[in-house]
Formats: C-alpha cells, structure tokens, sequence
DNA sequence: CCGGGCGGTTGACACGTTTCATCCCCATGG
DNA sequence: CCATGGGGATGAAACGTGTCAACCGCCCGG
C-alpha cells in the first residue's frame, strides 16, 4: 500500500537503519547517502506511520484538551492558549468535546488513554470521574482547568470564583439594587457553585440575610437557558421581582439579555445584568455586558505548560494550583444610563481597585496569577 | 510500564489470541474464559494500545477536520455537526485549527497523514495546499468544507455564496441604498470572492454600474478588523460615504456595528449593516444582525457523511458536490426603525421567497441542498 | 466403533518503526 | 607496518496488537 522505510532503503540502497536516522538524526548520517535517502522519500511519497513510531519509541506527540461545551467562545480561547503552548512544543491537541455529559467524557478519555496521549488537560463534568482517577493511577499528568484540585497531589489552573461573585454582586449592591437573583444555582459544577458562593457572601454581609437573593437553577449554562430563566422572571410578580442578575457564565447573560429585551424590558434602566467570563461577544451585545473578566488564554497555556512540566520532568515535577484574580469589566448592561448618551461605550464609576471599565483593556492590573505549592 | 494483553493473557490463564478475541469478537469465546479475561482485564488496569492496534490493523479510528479559525463560532458549529457523525461512527476527530495560515494548515496536514487518519475535511486556505493534493494522491479521502471542489473527483459541501452576497446586496438596494460597501473583498478565499460577485451582479443589475460599491479588503475576517473597517467608513466623506455594507462574515460585521455605535452612528438609520453566516450571536448583537443564514450543523454532518462513505465504500463511493441554499435572515440592523418600536425583535417586509425573518426561524424553507452528481 | 464437524482455543507471524551492538573502512600516530 | 580510533553504515531485535491456519476435544450420526 504506502511506502515504508524499509521500500526506501531498497530505494537508496541503503539500509534501514541508515533511513531512520536520516529522520531522526540527520548530522551522524554521511551527506551522500542523506541525499539519496531524501530524494528516494520525495520520489515514493514516503510518510512516517506515528503509529509505529509511536509504538517503538513508546511515547506519543499528543496531549488532550476535554472541554464542557465547545460552543462556548470561552472554552475556545483556552483552547487557543493550549494550542499555542502545545505546537511550540511539538505537540498536537486532541480536542474533546464532552458537553457536559458524563458519559461521554468517560468515552473521550478512555480513547485518549488508548492513544497513550502525553497528558489531559480538562474541565471536568460535576462529578469527578473514575476515568479520570484510573488515568491519574496509570500515571498520566492530568492538570484540571477552571476547577479546583479536590486535593494535592494534582495540578489545576482556577479563577477565584468565590471573588468573582463577590465582585459582580458587590458592583449591584453598590449600584442601589436590593432584589438580586443568580442563574446558575445549583448545575452542580463548583465553578458554578462558587460563584454563586460569592454572590451569597456578598448579599448577606450587605444585607445581612439572603431574602433578597432568588437563585435559578438552569441545566444547561446556554443562551436558550439564558432566556428561559429571563421569561420565569419577567413572570415574577413586581413586588418580589430582581431588578438585577448574576448570570454564571456570558451565555446565559446573553440570553437572559435578548429576552428581557424582546419583551420591552429595559437595560440597564429597568434591569441591570452581569455575565461571567467576558467572551468577547459579551461587549458586542444589544446592551454592552459588564462581565467577570477570567484571562482566558492565559489559562490555556499555564495549564498547558504544567503539564508538559509534569509529562517531561516526571517524578521531579512540583505539582502547582495556579488561582487567577477575575476583574469585573463594567459596561453598559449594569450601568444607569446618564442623560443623553454622553459618551457611547460607557463612562464609569470606580468601584473597587479591580474595576476595570471598558472593552478595549487589554491586561488588567490584577491578572497575575496567585500561586499555591503543594505536594 | 502499562499491562499489555500478554499480562492479561498469563493473569487469565488463557493464550494471547483469546484475549485478543475478548476485545473484538466477544461472542466467538466461551464464557468461562471470557469471565475469566474481563476479570484480569480490570484487575491489571489494562487499556488497549491503540497504537499497536492499528499499526498491525493498517486502519486508524480517526479523521481529521481542519479549520480556518476556532474562534469563529461558525466553525465550532460545523464541527459539532461533524463530531456527531464521527462519533456515531465510533471515530473520533482531531481538530485542527489553521489560522487561515498556509504553513500551519501544511503542518497539520502532515500530522494527519503521519496519523493514517482514515479522511480529512477541511475548509482551507486561499491557495489549495500541495500537502492536500498529496494527501489525495495517496488515497486518503478528502472533503472540502465551505468550499468549493476545482474540479470533479472530488467530494465538497458548500454553500451557494454567490447566491448569498445577491440576497444581502438586493435587499439593501430594495430597502433604497444607493452607496453600498463590501468588507472581505480580496482576502483570496473563494467563498469570500464568491460572495463579493454576488454583490458586484446584483448592484450591477440594480443600478447598471459598480460605481455605488466600495470594497475593502481587511487582512483578516475578524472582530478587529472589522472595527478597522467601520474606522475607515466614517473617515469617509459623506458625499461618498456608504449608507450599508455587506460584511463578508458575522464577526466582520459585529465589529463594524460596535465600531460604528461607538462613533454614535445610528444603525439602521444611518448606516445598514448586512453580516454572513448567521452565528448565534449575530441574532444577540447590539443590534440584532440580518445576515445571511448556512446551515452550519448541517454542512458539518454532511461533510462528515461523505467522507465517511468514501472511507468504507472506497472505490464504489461516487463524489457529490453538495451546494445548500442560503437565507437571508431580516433583523433589526438591516431595517429602517418603524416609528414608535412597534414589536421588539423585527417586522419585516417580504423580499423574495427565500427571506426569513426573525432569530427564531428553525428549519428555513430553502434549507434543503441542491445535489450535483460528478465523476 | 469410527469419521466428520464444530465451537473454542492456540501460537506463530506480521505490521513499520527505533535502537543498539556490531562491523567496516580509512586515516592517523607510533 | 601495525594498532588505534572514529565516523558511518548495518541488521537483528523488540514494541503490543490482530489474524489465521492449525489444533483439540467432544458430540452426533451412521
């Protein structure tokens, strides 16, 4: 079928052994018999099988990026990070898709055992899985990417989520709201959960209670999930209705955003929104979207680099928990509009030292990462 | 290092092949011994080598699916179509991300052959690599993605653009613009060139002259530089000044509509704005996006399906060229504002029998493809 | 009692590459 | 002239799996 190495041996005539090292280590091979080599692969359309390569030399080119739900534009640019790190590195990514669904993450990194891959990187489903552990038990570098570490032992790149609540339910309560609601309660993912931690700790130190907190509990974290939420609170009678929201990611913000509109509800005048992750379509929205700012490639490549670390210096790898410090990105969505439209694009009110305002910031103060060792 | 099926072999008491049996004809085994094997299968830990695998099975359980830009949700879309497909079909994809640079689709491409993937869809650069014709010659199949085929012999799934850049232009010129812009003239990629024709005819046949068109030919399809675009519009003279453009995708033309609402020009009113692949967010945007509707999912799956089919029918696969038929999706950005903000989310006039409007429209009319049958 | 057939099992071989100990040849120095 | 060394080239072995022809034991029909 295709050329080996063994047909482009005969071709140069030379042996086999001379033809590998041709591939492998060019300067110890003559510079004659490297010519013929070169010019017999050129001519059969030689390719190198990885498979075999890979099955002699015991050790793969690829790593895994599993992801929850490759749609989401933030999940890409972490990609874009990974990818970054991985090519200078010679790697290739094999991108899995597990939308959440536990079973089928189970599938992917059981294929990405199979494939022997150099390590996973992965933002896991609720539950850790045991595929996960078994991969770990087998001694593959796994560095977990937007999740906390469970314990030590174990890389993880993470954002302060409890922060990141804070900071967005801090900026409402400033801002005079008093009825506040979170989308995102209870998915089950600790992201999710602390975020919505933060908001809690938030409400009740200014508050003093949780009453006025409503928390909505969607499955997906989506845009169809977004303005579903939007309509059960449009459907909420006034008097006990938020005039605010925390949504847990930029995607139901958008949503919730494009109901509340298409029903004549005013942002930010009548209804202030705050989304989570600030893609980059959060500033492009009907109304500009003030997010939580996480720095998403940065995040992609610090996991990337840990665990080529992990993957090359072996035992003497020191395991990391990098925490990102989020920064609230203020725009138009929760902001009180002046009188005649001052300035398009959006003034602001400072509010903590971390507020950054506007889209156009490109490295926010607080973005160098807090690191913890461990293990 | 990791069990090997010889581990299993000896741990189980049984030979080597009947393991092997174990993992792929599961039924030809007696029960006992394939009790017996599960049992030390799951004691040792073993996971199959993939790499053996396939070395000695000579086929591999992957494809290889190569796109200009991540980022863009449009290809995200079409790659969850081609991943069901795959999947469904027990393969899995590798996902590459070329960055609309040739070296770096040659790169991939490289990798993919070096990986014995049994196909590659791809949506490529302007230039058709020479690693792809190689790829070709040595039997590996190919589909082109969003763009067309050169010539029969050859499967492609694409979509009628020149079609698409009549319907945006023909609408404008209906809605009574007479100063028209394309942005994405001569980035060298077909779909963009056929786009761009598209236009050229219809203001051609509307107004008997290009001379209401103004081109601009940002070095790539993205957010900035559409932003950049817009810049230059504005800095235009109003005498010449277009009231619309055609953006030759959607990230194009949300930066021209954030670009523009930052400098205060009111869209539609002033300025009408037309983007092209209808993403998600396009129907989120500041203001929601007319744009011209593909059916992304849809692209990717049948992609997938044709390759699928040329991988296992082999040579009693007959090429197809698929062309779907393109909507034109009437929102807000497109249409001159009714008095008194009638019904949020968009009226519209009837343009021609493939106009669609509103964001919620899920199987349009003209969605089904036209076949042409080659080679 | 014998031959044939069949479900189940075996084990050698091949897949394409890398590695490594070995060998060859020539130049150099004693 | 011989011993030494070193740059190049060689080819056998091994990686973990799938395949396949052969084999074994047993039952059934004659």
């Amino acid at each position: 079928m295709t050329a080996s190495i063994r047909d482009v041996a005969r071709r140069a005539g030379v042996s086999l052994g001379t033809v590998s090292n041709v591939l492998n280590r060019p300067d110890q091979v003559g510079a004659a018999s490297r010519e013929r080599v070169l010019a017999a692969i050129a001519e059969l359309g030689f390719v190198r099988n990885e498979s075999a390569r890979q099955l002699r030399a015991g050790t793969s080119r690829t790593i895994g990026l599993v992801v929850l739900d490759i749609a989401n534009p933030f999940f890409t640019d972490v990609a874009r990070g990974v990818e970054d790190v991985a090519n200078e590195a010679g790697l290739a990514v094999i991108l899995c898709n597990s939308d959440d669904l536990p079973a089928k993450e189970g599938a992917y990194l059981d294929l990405l055992a199979e494939q022997r891959v150099q390590g996973v990187l992965i933002t896991p489903t609720a539950e850790l899985s045991p595929h996960l552990a078994a991969l770990r038990r087998r001694g593959v570098p796994v560095v977990l990417l937007d999740r906390r570490a469970p314990g030590p032992g174990q890389c993880a790149v993470t954002v302060d989520d409890v922060l990141g609540g804070r900071l967005a339910a801090d900026h409402l309560l400033e801002r005079g709201h008093r009825r506040i609601a979170f989308v995102g309660g209870s998915s089950g993912l600790p992201q999710v959960e602390e975020r919505h931690a933060g908001v809690v700790a938030a409400v009740r130190e200014e508050l003093g209670g949780e009453d006025a907190l409503t928390v909505f509990s969607p499955e997906k974290l989506t845009v169809a999930a977004g303005r579903e939420a939007a309509a059960e609170i449009i459907g909420m009678p006034a008097a006990r209705r938020p005039t605010a929201v925390v949504c847990a990611n930029d995607l139901l913000a958008l949503g919730m955003l494009q109901e509340m509109v298409r029903h004549g509800v005013r942002v930010p005048e009548e209804f202030a929104i705050v989304g989570y992750d600030d893609i980059d379509f959060a500033a492009a929205a009907a109304v500009p979207l003030t997010s939580v700012r996480k720095p998403r490639q940065e995040l992609g490549r610090r996991a990337a680099l840990l665990l080529l670390d992990e993957a090359t210096r072996g035992p003497d790898h020191v395991h990391e928990q990098l925490v990102f410090e989020p920064v609230l990105v203020v725009r138009e969505s929760s902001m009180v509009r002046r009188t005649g439209r001052s300035s398009a694009g959006g003034t602001t009110t400072p509010d903590t030292r971390r507020t950054v305002v506007g889209p156009h910031t490109t490295t926010p103060a607080g973005e160098s990462p807090v690191t913890e060792e461990s293990a």
